[in-house]
DNA sequence: CTGTTAGCGCATTCAA
DNA sequence: TTGAATGCGCTAACAG
């Protein structure tokens, strides 16, 4: 066992030489189109290979095909438990077609964003995904658009996961559907009287989510008074602040909460509890989006559900099935109200 | 604006040519050392890049100085919240150092992280870090290791997260002593009767934290009964099926039931639930890990915070800080007693 | 300080 | 089928 402590790894020069054959050879046999070498040739290389714990070098086989076999997938924050299902998804379609995934979290900054777009441009990936909202002024919104615009104007594919305000093909779920389905489900369940917490107005996941909801109640008759609308960050602890705002404005007589996804939904209940108020005995309360704590929090959270991993995988397939189309596709993947402890029939 | 469809990015020599100026100019001045080239150049360089877009290819760097700016990451599932939170870390503190962070999911299976691992190297990254633990066989585990092991004699490094069983430099968890805290302080909240939740015996995760309860117990006096340990898997739904199986067996006259992580306690409360035990009236329950979960179910879970994001931004560092020494460094990180509604002091 | 030139590791064309 | 030679985009000597 002659291991030096720092070598540099095999080349395929060095399998070539050690299996006595051309450089071209053991480039056919690791990895070229099949029927080509003999099988005998194949063999040896191969075997020098293990022998040589060869492992081609990606980096190189990128410079000489023009083409990186990376995905690069942008997240807001991926300890979030929505962007990692997401990411989960992307990983696992990706793998599928030999992809390997790099990520970079944006923190939710716009101007970080088009620094890691700029970035991740640099390892040529085959395909660049963003998810995660952002609030940016027109300016960065300019900026990011024209970027993804050159790195696609240059061969890449770029796909965007819900939000539809970009020029490019999307993924996107029925927020606006998904809540007016709830809203019909808590009618049904006896519900009439509501408040609702919301993130910023600008994001359009927010809003549709709003107005879905603010819909299906209007089939019934039904408003939710404005003074009962809270916004906040889209975060538990915006879920937090909005729970306690309400609680302190007043929302008597209130007795479903709306949040607009389950992080702030959670946060929202705890708020409740800490004020006082049990849940679901005093202030029923419901999500959006379905993450696994959903289940796990007392009492199990009413919401709906988003097909998480499925937005990622689809960002995928949706990279790969444009046939040079500019068209920017969209995709729309489908929710389902999900009735839980929270949201008891009364 | 003549921008065709699908040109190819521009190239240094792009720039250059734009610029009026050679190769290693432009080279220089977008990358190379900062005070070389004159100012003039270094300004119309850097316009020119600006016009044409340019962005450097990532891999053609890396061959050419024979080193990637990448980090590689191998968790068994970025859904899962402990993992996900680990990877934030990683992402953090790569970010910082320009690193770029590749990730991959092994899903648990032994035979697939080898395969990443291979795949990965490939990547020629700066150092691959790997984190999950593994119920493998000794075969799996010699190929896992001697993979790695090439990989560092051609100069990478090895990071492992929470696994100290294999030969490599590693962040480590103090599950013994913090389990022993949460035994003193609980004991201290007046409980003296208990009961255990673990995994796999093989897990030493598992196996440390249940010894350090078991030791901290037994410095006052007190000792786990042999039927009241159950073990199941490491999952929130092997958590509940553990907390049956006690329920099953009787643990009659047990104040407090500890799980070795709080996915399983979370789990074992939803079985005590589920049992006709009130928790925390009937039964107290602690768990391990602090996942941000334990804050948002009731009873608030108490628990022992392991700084996760942490874990991950020290194995980065730990990888950087081996000054090429072979040793294979120890980094432990310390935990903290979170004490919460589900063991109120009795 | 700038330009020329020679590789980096690999795929691929072209002859043989 | 195989091997020799060229080039991918870039950095790093090396001269000027």
């Amino acid at each position: 066992m002659n291991s030096r402590p720092s070598a540099s790894p095999a080349t395929l020069q060095d399998v070539a030489r050690e299996a006595g054959v051309s450089l071209a050879t053991a480039s056919r046999s690791l990895n070229g189109s099949v029927r080509k070498v003999h099988d005998d040739y194949r063999q040896r290389v191969l075997e020098a290979a293990a022998r040589l714990n060869y492992s081609p070098n990606l980096s190189a086989q990128a410079v000489a095909k023009g083409a990186s076999s990376t995905v690069a997938l942008l997240v807001s924050d991926i300890a979030d438990p929505y962007f990692s299902s997401i990411a989960a998804g992307v990983i696992r379609a990706a793998e599928a077609k030999g992809l390997i995934v790099t990520m970079a979290a944006t923190a939710r900054s716009s101007v970080r964003e088009l620094e890691l777009v700029r970035a991740l441009r640099g390892q040529r990936p085959q395909v660049i995904i963003l998810t995660g909202s952002r609030l940016e002024g027109p300016p960065a919104h300019d900026a990011l658009v024209a970027e993804l615009q050159a790195f696609i104007n240059t061969g890449g594919r770029v796909v965007l996961i819900s939000q539809r305000e970009l020029p490019f093909s999307t993924v996107v779920v029925d927020n606006y559907l998904g809540a007016r389905a709830l809203a019909n489900s808590l009618v049904e369940q006896g519900y009439r009287r509501f408040a609702a917490i919301g993130g910023a107005r600008a994001l359009m996941t927010s809003t549709d989510r709003l107005s879905g909801f603010a819909d299906g109640l209007a089939e019934h008759g039904i408003a939710i008074h404005p003074n009962h609308v809270a916004r906040a960050e889209f975060t538990r602890d915006g879920g937090y602040t909005a729970g306690q705002h309400l609680l302190a404005t007043g929302i008597t007589g209130v007795q479903l909460v709306f949040a607009v996804n389950d992080v702030m939904a959670i946060g929202a209940m705890s708020a409740f509890r800490d004020g006082g108020l049990a849940v679901p005995e005093s202030i029923a309360v419901a999500g959006f989006d379905d993450i696994s704590t959903a289940r796990d929090v007392t009492p199990a959270l009413t919401t709906v559900r988003v097909p998480l991993e499925e937005l990622g995988s689809r960002a995928v397939e949706l990279a790969f099935s444009e046939s040079d189309s500019p068209a920017n596709d969209v995709v729309t993947v489908g929710t389902t109200v999900v009735l839980r402890e929270s949201s008891p029939a009364i």
